[in-house]
RNA sequence: CGGGGCGUGGCGCAGUCUGGUAGCGCACUUGCUUUGGGAGCAAGGUGUCGGAGGUUCAAAUCCUCUCGCCCCGACCA
C-alpha cells in the first residue's frame, strides 16, 4: 500500500495571521507563464536576480511535500540517500574529461590558494569517486546512492521562474552495478519509482523515450508532465504506450516496394530561374513538395554529407548525428555548398555529387521526382533512384509529422506538449572508465562499474503541477503537494463566537494531523476567499455567522464550484474524509 | 552572443515624442462606517525617476556611456 500523507511538521505555524504568504492582486510584469505569474502572486516565490529565487514559506512546504514524495519512492525502490557537496574541485572534472567539455553553463572560480573549482551542475563525478574509494567487491552491488540538494547551471537564459533557472533543486540518483544487465535492472527500478513518484505528485504525466546520444536503445527516458505550455513536443500513440520526443520519435521504414521501373519518365532540364525554395519551386512547376527531393549539405565532424529527404520532410538533426556517430554536426555554409555542387544554395541535387550521400527511408518510394541540377537556375525532372544516381545508405532521418503512423504497432499517433520533470539515463561505463572506478568480479577481475543517473526537477515539478492544474482564480494544487490540506475561513473575526468554534475545529483538525491554515486575519470575507482560492488549497471550510444560526459550516472543494453544509459537529470528520477522499483519487 | 523591449514610491502603470522641478490605481498608517467574493469616506507617509557623465537658466524627458531585468533566437546531461 502506498503511503500517501505527509505528516504535519510540529510546531508549524498554521495562523494566517502570524504566518507569512504575501499575495499579489496584480500579476508581476515581469512573469510570462502562467505558473510563474501564479507562483509569485500566490507568495510562494520571489526573484533575486536572474534565474535565482528564494522559496517562501508557502513555495517551500510544497517543495517538501514533492521532496517527502520523492525520498519515500527512492527508500522503498532501495536507493540510499547522501548529501554531496556543491562545491567541487576542477580535478575530477578534468579526470571524466567535461572539465574541457562543459562549457559556460559549468560555473567556475578560483578558492584562495588559485586552485579551480566548480559548482555542481551534476555530481557523476563526485559519486564515482566516492564510489570507487568505497566499494570494491561485486558482492557489495548493486548500489544506488540519491541526493536532493541545490545545483547550479550557469544558464545561457533563464526564462519562465523556477521552470528553468540557473540555481534549482534536483534529487538525482546513480546506481552502479557488476553488469550490464544488472544496470538494466537497476535503471527499471528508478523508472518504476518514477511512475509512482509523479503519481503521488497528482500529475498527468508520460514517460517517453528520448535521445540518449551515442549509447543508443531505449535506455533514456524523460517523464513529461502533459501541458499545452510545455517545452517539449513529445507524441504518443493512442493505441499502444509508446511515447517519444520529437527528437527521439522513430518513423518506421515503408514497407519495400517493387520500384516501378516501367513508370519511369526520360530525365528532363527544367529551367527555374530563381527559384530557391521548396515553396517557390512547388509553385513554380506546380506541383507538390512531396514529388521534389530536397539535397541537403551537412558538415559532420568537419567532412561533408549530403542528406536526400523528400521535400514534405524535415530533416531530424539528432538523428542524423547518431547516424553518422559523429560529435558535431551543422549545415554547411553557403560558400561549400557551392564549391562541392558548383551552384549557389537551392540548386543542390545528388546527381554527380562527389561527397557521400544518405536518404531518408521515404526517398526510396519516389519516382519520377524533381531534383536540383547542381546548376544555377536548373532543375531535372523525372529523377529516378538508380538509374540516376546512387545513395550510399538509407536511414531514418526525418522528423515524425502529422500523418504518421505509430513506429511500434502502426496506431494513431498523437502531438502533445510536455514539461520534462524527470529523466532516467543509462550511463553505462562512461564515467567509470575515465575515472577507473572498478570492482572485482567474481574471478577476482577488475570490471567497471555500469552506472545509471536519474533526476528529478523538484521544483519544476511544482511548476509542472501548476501549468497543468489552474483556473482564473488561481492555482488548483493536487492535494498531496499542496502548502495546506484545508483552508479554515472565519469569516467574522469581531464575532466571539466565530472565533471560537473556528478555533475549535482547527485544534481538532490539527489532532488528527491535518495540514490546516486557519485563516485568522481581521479582513472582509472576499479577501479570504480570494487568497485561499488563489494559493489553491485543496479543501475549503467557511464559518460564517450566516450559516452559523443555522448550526452549520461550508465544506468546498477548490476543484469544484458549489459548496455544501455540514453541521458543526460533524465538521472534523468530514474534513478528514474528504482529504482521504481527495488523496485516494491520485493512488 | 545576435535582435527587440523595459527600468518612475512595496506592486501595476502614466508622464519622455514637444525640457519648466513628479502623478494615478492598488498596497501601507490613523479614524469613522462597513463585514459572504480583493469595502466606503476622510486624513496621512512614501520617490537620490536604475547608475555615471554631458548639454541647458532648467533634465524623468535631449546626448554619451554603463548596469539590471524581460521577450524572441542561437544553446541545453
Amino acid at each position: 500500500m502506498v503511503k500517501v500523507r505527509c505528516p504535519v511538521i510540529a510546531g508549524e505555524i498554521m495562523r494566517y495571521s502570524k504566518y507569512f504568504i504575501p499575495t499579489y492582486k496584480e500579476i508581476p510584469s515581469d512573469a510570462e507563464v502562467i505558473s510563474h505569474q501564479l507562483m509569485l502572486r500566490a507568495g510562494m516565490i520571489r526573484k533575486l536576480t536572474s534565474g535565482i529565487y528564494t522559496f517562501l514559506p508557502a513555495g517551500l512546504k510544497t517543495v517538501r511535500k514533492v521532496e517527502n514524495i520523492v525520498r519515500e519512492e527512492m527508500n522503498r525502490s532501495g536507493a540510499i540517500e547522501v548529501l554531496m557537496p556543491a562545491v567541487q574541485p576542477a580535478e575530477l572534472w578534468q579526470e571524466s574529461g567535461r572539465w574541457d567539455f562543459y562549457g559556460k553553463e559549468l560555473l567556475r572560480f578560483k578558492d584562495r590558494h588559485n586552485h579551480d573549482c566548480c559548482i555542481g551542475p551534476t555530481h557523476e563525478e563526485v559519486i564515482t569517486d566516492l564510489v570507487r574509494k568505497e566499494i570494491r567487491s561485486y558482492r557489495q552491488l548493486p548500489v544506488n546512492f540519491y541526493q536532493i540538494q541545490t545545483k547550479f547551471r550557469d544558464e545561457i537564459r533563464p526564462r519562465f521562474g523556477v521552470m528553468r533557472c540557473k540555481e534549482f533543486i534536483m534529487k538525482d540518483a546513480y546506481s552502479f552495478d557488476a553488469d550490464e544487465a544488472g544496470a538494466d535492472k537497476s535503471y527499471q527500478i528508478m523508472h518504476d519509482a518514477y511512475m509512482r513518484i509523479f503519481q503521488r505528485c497528482g500529475l498527468r504525466f508520460r514517460p517517453v523515450e528520448a535521445d540518449s546520444g551515442s549509447i543508443g536503445g531505449s535506455y533514456s527516458h524523460e517523464f513529461m508532465v502533459l501541458a499545452d505550455t510545455g517545452e517539449d513536443e513529445i507524441i504518443s500513440c493512442m493505441k499502444c504506450n509508446y511515447a517519444a520526443n520529437l527528437e527521439k520519435a522513430e518513423v518506421k521504414a515503408p514497407a519495400e516496394t517493387e520500384t516501378a521501373k516501367a513508370s519511369w519518365e526520360p530525365l528532363q532540364d527544367v529551367e527555374t530561374p530563381n527559384v530557391h525554395t521548396i515553396d517557390e519551386l512547388t509553385a513554380f512547376l506546380s506541383t507538390g513538395p512531396n514529388h521534389i527531393l530536397k539535397t541537403l549539405v551537412f558538415v559532420a565532424d568537419g567532412n561533408p554529407v549530403a542528406v536526400l529527404i523528400r521535400g514534405d520532410h524535415q530533416v531530424n538533426e539528432v538523428k542524423l548525428k547518431n547516424f553518422l556517430r559523429a560529435d558535431t554536426i551543422e549545415l554547411a555554409s553557403p560558400g561549400l555548398v557551392a564549391e562541392l555542387t558548383g551552384a549557389p544554395m537551392g540548386f543542390a541535387g545528388p546527381l554527380g555529387l562527389k561527397s557521400k550521400i544518405i536518404a531518408d527511408h521515404a526517398v526510396r518510394g519516389m519516382v519520377n521526382f524533381i531534383t536540383g541540377a547542381n546548376k544555377e537556375d536548373l532543375h531535372f525532372r523525372n529523377v529516378n533512384l538508380e538509374r540516376d544516381f546512387k545513395v550510399n545508405e538509407f536511414a531514418d532521418l526525418r522528423v515524425i509529422m502529422r500523418g504518421d503512423r505509430c513506429p511500434r504497432c502502426g496506431g494513431e499517433i498523437n502531438f502533445g506538449r510536455g514539461i520534462e520533470v524527470g529523466h532516467v539515463f543509462k550511463l553505462g561505463t562512461k564515467y567509470s572508465k575515465a575515472m577507473h572506478a572498478v570492482s572485482l568480479d567474481d574471478r577476482g577481475e577488475e570490471q567497471p562499474f555500469f552506472m545509471g543517473c536519474y533526476g528529478i526537477g523538484i521544483a519544476r515539478t511544482v511548476a509542472a503541477a501548476i501549468e497543468q492544474n489552474h483556473d482564473r482564480d488561481g492555482i488548483i494544487f493536487p492535494i498531496s503537494i499542496a502548502p495546506f490540506e484545508v483552508a479554515l475561513l472565519p469569516l467574522q473575526m469581531h464575532e466571539k463566537n466565530v472565533v471560537e468554534i473556528s478555533d475549535g475545529i482547527y485544534n481538532a483538525c490539527l489532532a488528527d494531523g491535518i495540514d490546516i491554515l486557519l485563516d485568522d486575519r481581521d479582513v472582509r470575507p472576499g479577501v479570504k476567499f480570494k487568497d485561499a482560492d488563489l494559493i489553491g488549497i485543496p479543501v475549503r471550510v467557511t464559518l460564517g455567522e450566516r450559516t452559523l444560526k443555522q448550526g452549520m459550516a461550508e465544506l468546498k472543494l477548490r476543484s469544484e464550484p458549489k459548496e455544501v453544509l455540514i453541521p458543526l459537529a460533524d465538521v472534523p470528520g468530514a474534513v478528514r474524509a474528504k482529504v482521504k477522499e481527495l488523496y485516494d483519487q491520485i493512488k
